[in-house]
RNA sequence: GGGCGUGUAGCUCAGCUGGUUAGAGCGUCACAUUGACAUUGUGAAGGUCAGAGGUUCGAGUCCUCUCACGCCCACCA
């Protein structure tokens, strides 16, 4: 059997990668226009990849997210779908900017000031193009078949021009204002952030518990002395007993350095537990006192500047102090005055900024912020209309946002996150979308003293002066599914075509930035839901659950593991063994067992190549034979319709282990073990192979695309998905009883044999059997021992005759019956010297009423297994002497 | 403080709407292997399914509580 084709014995990804990704590239078909006619292929399939930040390189996050869409949409263009993948990158304006800054810093000494906005902004714009040119070079090789006729990126013109677009008319519906906030600061960035961008950690402070001076008749605690300079107000909880007969009073008092003016107001969110009970506000400098001042109406005064130093306001003591000199200060004063009635150490969450790390520092500014609770027309789209809402009826966003989730019209999976979902916008601010930095997108605002105006373009007459402000990169970000699209033309083909999308597919770490905002900006300007459903993977963790980051150095690059074990084994390790929403660990030795499936599936199709004289694709279906045939084309058809079920359902880790269950213990080692005695199998190996690389191509497609080379049916990328053509050969009841008494009957032989790695494994079988066990299990133990007399390499599966009944039985290997015997002696001499020294042990009449009787109750124990064991290998010997 | 999740073999995890004897991969051990594949094959060992109680003919699966761990949100000054 060698007349077919011969492939290398190993399959090697490296040399084959490049050139299948070139074909592909080649072909066009990563653009559907250039998709061959079929007869559903007017129905879409989008999905917009969510655009991986311009800041280096991809990682394991990315590996994962790219092979998951790249399976999706793979399968849905197989399928006949009209499919489209957008790519693109964003330009992540904190994260850029920091990163550029930080290396210009390192390498000439220079802030971003000192070069001035135009030439940092140059350099930010080269680094960002180097990246990009990195991290697409980088998809390309882990095969994902984006688009790249239609690649976008969050900072160019079309970008620009939608973002200006949105901006424009969220500002006339009055969505968008202006307003002087309590924010959060990043000192060391030195822009505000969002909500969103603010992390906690947990660390200790000191809670210091003190009077603002002698006359002033309740005491407060704070971890911020510092601060306390700017108080204007002391807040009790207005059915405490101990400030009841305050509420209302003011007071002067001189306090380190200024003078206060504190009004004591009530407030039912003032917790009574909490320290005196009483609550120093300090409205500048903490969004939580910044909302009881709003409602109490108080003074706001701000103590602390843009680079976390006390303002002039501070007065006389700390001003122009970093805030940590100026807490020592302030503790110092009232330590002197007698004021300090107490130090408590406790834990606290601290607030850093995301990117920069530094500490959050609240403080008032003119910001730009998105009104998400103000009502509006709604606008509804007269294409993908939102149901539930009338166009023209009165929402907010929030309402959208939590419409369109609620009534199941964008579904997430897994469902639990809705409800994650749904409480963050429970507790939902208005959104800052003003950063003071320069890379981004700049506010198309205009200011001439006070005068205000919002215009892409410079307004009339002289003296206007740009926002130097950016907005928030999740602005841009917000828009994506449709500014790919090519919003803000409304007829763009693209838009007509692919909006709704399809599908989402991003981690859940990013649901609030990201999923969120999308879903705000497209409902409210378009009027549609920006995607039917939210696939959300979770985060890539090292061996032992960490995250992976450069500073704990356990980072595992994809392109590593496709340089080592190719492209295929990493997207395998990374789809199988990985559910929606939940974290997954990944190790190298993960992705080498893939790489070993690779090999297998390489090594499945060289022996059918080499075992068929004519390597073709078999159109009709074949003909099954004999039994075998009818079961492993049965079983076949199952995989097949259960592949395309898991699709259809997201269900990627079920569907990877169905089919590398088939593959290897199904296909591999029976059907091909049988067809080695069987002859006649050609086309329903050459059938089944053909059509199981194409199951496999979503999910490893280098290696799929190569072998299906040699069916000569053109690229495995647009061929036909699958369908079952065979119903699975049924078994009755009957039949299934006896089966099993079989299968007892085959263990027993083994272990009575002592032959426990040399006889068989399972047995298929269909149709009634009439079985005699005996000859079963003699037959058995004749082909085993005549093979090995004959010294002959034997199959690896027989085609056994129970009555009139064809058994396949697998066997490995087979008895040395004189070998077997020699060995078997051994072990029965070893076992009886160490019977000999456990009755000595337990005659001893001194150990056994001596040593703890757990001792003497084990070595019992010992002795009866011993026994056991002794009476088996004679059993053995037995049987042996006699085949 | 509120919410979500996890706890199943040495390790990583499956186990869907409750149904025979709880599975896979890796690891370990034993044996085999010249002809598709040592990136291989066959087997073995290894589990009181975190614990307690309950519902049920029947619970890894449903309910209640407890313990441990993780994440998210809010934030107490």
């Amino acid at each position: 059997m060698s007349k077919g084709i011969d492939l290398p014995k190993a399959y090697e990804a490296k040399q084959v990668e490049d050139g299948i990704s070139a074909t592909w590239m080649q072909s066009g078909f990563f653009s559907p226009e250039n998709l061959p006619e079929r007869e559903n292929r007017r129905e879409p399939f989008s999905i917009i990849l969510p655009p991986p930040n311009v800041t280096g390189t991809l990682h394991m996050g990315h590996a994962v997210m790219l092979a998951i869409e790249d399976a999706m949409v793979r399968f849905a263009r197989m399928s006949g779908k009209n499919a489209v993948w957008i790519p693109g990158t964003d330009h992540a304006a904190i994260a850029t900017e920091s990163k550029v800054e930080k290396m210009l810093i390192e390498k000439e000494g220079k802030t971003r000031h000192d070069l001035g906005r135009e030439a940092f902004l140059r350099r930010v714009e080269a680094f960002a193009k180097e990246s990009h040119d990195t991290i697409v070079n980088q998809m390309k090789k882990m095969g994902a078949s984006v688009d790249w006729s239609r690649e976008a990126y969050t900072l160019d013109e079309k970008r620009h021009d939608a973002v200006n677009t949105a901006f424009l008319r969220m500002y006339k519906d009055g969505l968008i204002y202006r307003g002087y906030r309590v924010i959060n600061w990043d000192p060391v960035g030195k822009t505000a952030v969002s909500d969103e961008e603010v992390e906690y950690k947990e660390g200790t402070a000191t809670l210091y518990t003190f009077r603002y001076g002698k006359d002033v008749p309740i005491a407060i605690s704070t971890t911020r002395p510092e601060t306390k300079v700017g108080d204007t107000a002391i807040a009790v909880h207005p059915d405490d007993p101990r400030y009841q007969a305050f509420i209302g009073k003011e007071f002067d008092v001189a306090f380190a350095g200024t003078t206060l003016h504190l009004r004591v107001i009530a407030d039912a969110c003032v917790d009574r537990e909490f320290g005196t009970g009483a609550l120093g506000v300090t409205p500048a400098h903490s969004l939580a006192d910044a909302d009881l001042a709003h409602v109490h109406e108080l003074p706001m005064i701000q103590v602390i500047d843009e680079s976390a130093h006390m303002t002039q306001e501070a007065g006389t003591l700390v001003a122009g102090k970093s805030t940590l000199e100026a807490r020592a200060l302030v503790i110092e004063w009232l330590r002197e005055e007698g004021l300090l009635l107490g130090e408590e150490e406790v834990s606290q969450n601290l607030s850093y900024a995301q990117r920069s790390g530094g500490v959050i520092e609240p403080l008032p500014k003119e910001q730009w912020f998105i009104d998400v609770n103000k009502s509006f027309h709604f606008r509804n789209s007269t294409r993908h209309p939102i149901d539930g809402v009338e166009d023209g009826q009165e929402v907010s966003l929030k309402s959208l946002m939590q419409h369109v989730v609620r009534s199941g019209q964008i579904k997430i999976i897994p469902d639990r996150f809705s409800k994650t979902y749904f409480h963050w916008i429970d507790h939902l601010r208005d959104w800052n979308i003003s950063r003071q930095i320069w890379f981004g997108h700049r506010l198309p605002v205009w200011y001439r003293n006070t005068e205000v105006k919002v215009s892409v373009t410079k307004p009339e007459g002289e003296g206007w002066e740009r926002d130097p402000d950016t907005l928030d990169t999740w602005f841009s970000s917000g828009l994506w599914t449709f500014s790919t699209l090519g919003w803000p033309n409304e007829s763009s083909p693209d838009l007509l075509a692919y909006h709704p999308t399809t599908v989402m597919e991003t981690g859940y770490d990013i649901l609030f930035f990201w999923v969120a905002r999308m879903i705000l900006m497209s409902t409210y300007l378009l009027g549609e839901i920006p995607f039917e459903t939210v696939y959300l993977h979770g985060l890539v963790l090292d061996e032992e659950g960490r995250k992976m980051s450069k500073s704990l150095g356990n980072v595992l690059n994809p392109l590593d593991m496709i340089d080592r074990y190719g492209a295929d084994a990493t997207r395998l390790s990374l789809l199988i063994g990985s559910t929606p929403g939940n974290d997954m660990k990944i190790s190298e030795e993960k992705v080498a067992g893939f790489r070993n499936f690779t090999n297998k599936l390489w090594n499945i199709s060289r022996f059918v190549f080499l075992s068929v004289d004519d390597v073709k694709s078999i159109e009709k279906p074949p003909v099954p034979k004999t039994l075998a045939d009818r079961w492993i084309l049965g079983r076949f058809s199952e995989v097949e319709k259960k592949v395309t079920h898991h699709f259809e359902a997201h269900e990627f880790s079920f569907l990877g282990e169905t089919l590398r269950d088939f593959t290897w213990n199904e296909f591999a080692d029976w059907y091909l073990e049988i067809a080695k005695i069987e002859k006649g199998k050609e086309e329903i190996l050459l059938y089944i192979l053909e059509r199981l690389l194409l199951l496999w191509h979503p999910f490893m497609p280098f290696v799929t695309e190569e072998l299906s080379k040699n069916f000569g049916k053109g690229l495995a990328l647009i061929a036909p998905w699958p369908v079952a053509e065979y119903a699975l050969a049924s078994i009755d009841q009957q039949a299934m009883m006896e089966l099993q008494e079989i299968i007892t009957a085959i263990r027993s032989v083994r272990s009575t044999y002592h032959v426990n790695s040399q006889v068989m494994l399972d047995i298929v079988v269909d149709g009634l059997l009439s079985p005699d066990v005996e000859p079963l299990v003699k037959s058995l133990a004749k082909v085993a021992s005549i093979s090995s007399f004959q010294g002959e390499k034997p199959a690896q599966a027989a085609v056994v005759l129970v009555g009139e009944m064809e058994i396949y039985v697998k066997l490995e290997g087979f008895i040395d019956v004189q070998k077997e015997i020699t060995h078997v002696e051994e072990e029965l001499a070893e076992a009886k010297r160490y019977m000999q020294l456990l009755e000595q042990k337990l005659g001893n009449t001194a150990f056994v009423e001596h040593a703890p009787a757990a001792v003497v109750e084990e070595e019992r124990a010992k002795r009866e297994a011993t026994f056991d064991r002794i009476q088996k290998l004679e059993q053995s010997l037995h049987h042996l002497s006699h085949v």
